[in-house]
DNA sequence: GTACTTTTTGGAAGCGCTCCCATTCCTACG
DNA sequence: CGTAGGAATGGGAGCGCTTCCAAAAAGTAC
């Protein structure tokens, strides 16, 4: 049916090898590369994946594992906006893409992964301190690209942004607009993001001579935290409240709103991710933009990079945030 | 580096084609097998997947096409689910999975799949009357699945629910409730669940004798189109409102409080989908459930089963939906 | 114990491609 | 005009597996 390399050697009156060479970017006269491309475009001819694969050791293919609960993974657009990045990069890099989700336990993830054998790099979520898929993927010898850091590696290829640093811009923001009980609803405790969130929180607190005793209250990313959070730091007269994320943020919205408090006035409010949503929110959501879609991008590239420099020195990337100042926070500014 | 199929043979004293057979459930004696099985457990060896495609001409990975404007693909959860269902049902198949987004033109996604050459078949989602991706593909020898039917395809196999009937007993269940002017926000139009929907709310409406006219507005499935929309239809005093899905009954629920009115008492408000969000709305929306994860598992069994017949006759599937009564429209009842 | 089945096994031919190596063809220079 | 040296090309050996076919082994019936 389709026609091989041989078929095509045929046809342009040349030999495999320098079917291959035109195909693969080797040293090949102008006159041949032309007449052999004629050809290609001709028949249409695609190489087969597999044999490419098998002689080359490459398959042109790399997988992307979020491993990640399944009532989380796609709630907001978080997940969604990294994939885009990275399948748009792939895309340009003429890679295609496998996927792996949280369906069973990391380590059958893992296992799936290895076995299919098929992929040249993976990019992996790592947003826990601890995770056996992230780890089983480094020992392997497989490129690997982590978003999301781990803080005592210093072997491990990532992309991220510092959470500490915005979320202590976030809060010394909130100090600065003159509020003084500025609580704090976490992520989910045990990621990476939480865990720096709240490190940041603190420092800026501790540096503006404020206590959090009893400003901090569990959430796990996701709206309904938002509510309950947001009862208990209200009854704890708080006059401003800085989510873990923007979705947290609408959950916390919610309950201020019930309670008949006005935003910023009563209660400044601040977030974390800049979704598109944040800014349609009434107020419009204050918060740390941190380019989801360019994360993914970039942990596509680096991946790029380190499967092309076999030393294997580990690549860290560190991408900007930005603290987008909206009028949960400055009820004033009109400007986005 | 990892053993090979050779090194197997050798350590278990029988030939490489009694591996392989052990491997791929050929006959083999059992105490053969056993030797073979042991030796398989105890060096971890995995069989090359280039290989086995080469010499097989299947590569037991999947393609999942989902080409959709970026900035609609993510921002609901409904493809996320449909990916969750799909991917869990690989997972127990033993398949990998590729997955193309809408990075480029339909054209060079349907050349990118082809020329990866690599699955063994695929889902699109089809949501458009006209599709060059879907075309393609169908015309492709590919086995292929769609998530949303042709209507004047007899060849196509696809997993659809009925959207007529689904919008029709919506619209039949507000007028039951009395409404006498209901209103419709349609989906992106040119796409068959808007379509059919529309015939389904027209075929209501006309059978209760109600008039339809002025009462359709053309939305796209997204808030920002709900927001609008209601602002046309409450201006015409509509009693009721059903939307071509969740979110944009959202965005009318924006709307409809902004103007001071009341859930259900004032105007009723219908969606589509339930999605998690649906219930959790204040008051709970009234909407038709379409398991959207079953859909997305439903479609890649189809697709296995397409995959093994190897006779290419087409598939249909429709799965049902439920009338999912909540309190935007009928304003006592509690239960969800 | 023989003749005949049936089951189990091994040998070997590819699958379609890449890439090393040897060969041929040019070009330039002595 | 001859030849060294470089560029272009072809030959061919795999990559690791599946699968057809034939051979061997193991049953079965007489």
């Amino acid at each position: 049916m389709a026609p091989n390399i041989d078929e095509l050697a045929r046809l342009s009156g040349v030999s495999r090898a320098t079917v291959s060479r035109v195909i693969n970017g080797g040293s090949v006269s102008d006159k041949t590369r032309r007449r052999v491309e004629h050809m290609l475009a001709e028949t249409g001819y695609r190489p087969n994946l597999a044999a490419r694969s098998l002689a080359s050791g490459r398959s042109g293919v790399v997988g992307v594992a979020m491993h990640i609960d399944p009532h989380l993974l796609f709630r907001d657009a978080y997940f969604g906006q990294l994939l885009q990045g990275m399948s748009d990069e792939f895309v340009d890099l003429a890679a295609g893409m496998m996927l792996w989700l949280g369906n069973r336990t990391k380590e059958e993830t893992l296992d799936n992964i290895l076995s299919m054998g098929l992929v040249d790099g993976v990019i992996v979520t790592a947003h826990y301190l601890e995770d056996p898929l992230v780890d089983g993927l480094l020992a392997s010898h497989l490129p690997t690209v982590l978003v999301g850091h781990r803080r005592h590696d210093r072997t491990a290829s990532y992309v991220d942004v510092d959470h500490v640093h915005a979320a202590d811009s976030v809060t010394s923001h909130l100090v600065q607009i003159g509020r003084t009980r500025i609580g704090h609803i976490t992520g989910m405790r045990g990621t990476v993001a939480a865990e720096d969130r709240i490190t940041g929180y603190r420092r800026a607190m501790e540096r503006a001579g404020l206590s959090t005793d009893g400003l901090m209250v569990d959430g796990d990313f996701n709206a309904p935290s938002g509510v309950t959070g947001a009862e208990v730091l209200l009854d704890r007269r708080c006059d401003a409240i800085f989510c873990a994320n923007d979705a947290t943020a609408m959950g916390a919205l919610e309950t201020i709103r019930a309670r008949g408090l006005g935003v910023p006035d009563d209660v400044a409010l601040a977030g974390f991710d800049d979704l598109d949503f944040a800014a349609r929110l009434d107020p419009p959501l204050t918060t740390v933009r941190q380019g989801v879609r360019e994360q993914g991008a970039e942990a596509a590239r680096t991946l790029f990079q380190l499967m092309a420099d076999r030393d294997g020195t580990p690549r860290r990337v560190i991408l900007p945030t930005e603290l987008v100042i909206r009028q949960s926070t400055v009820g004033g500014v009109t400007r986005p």
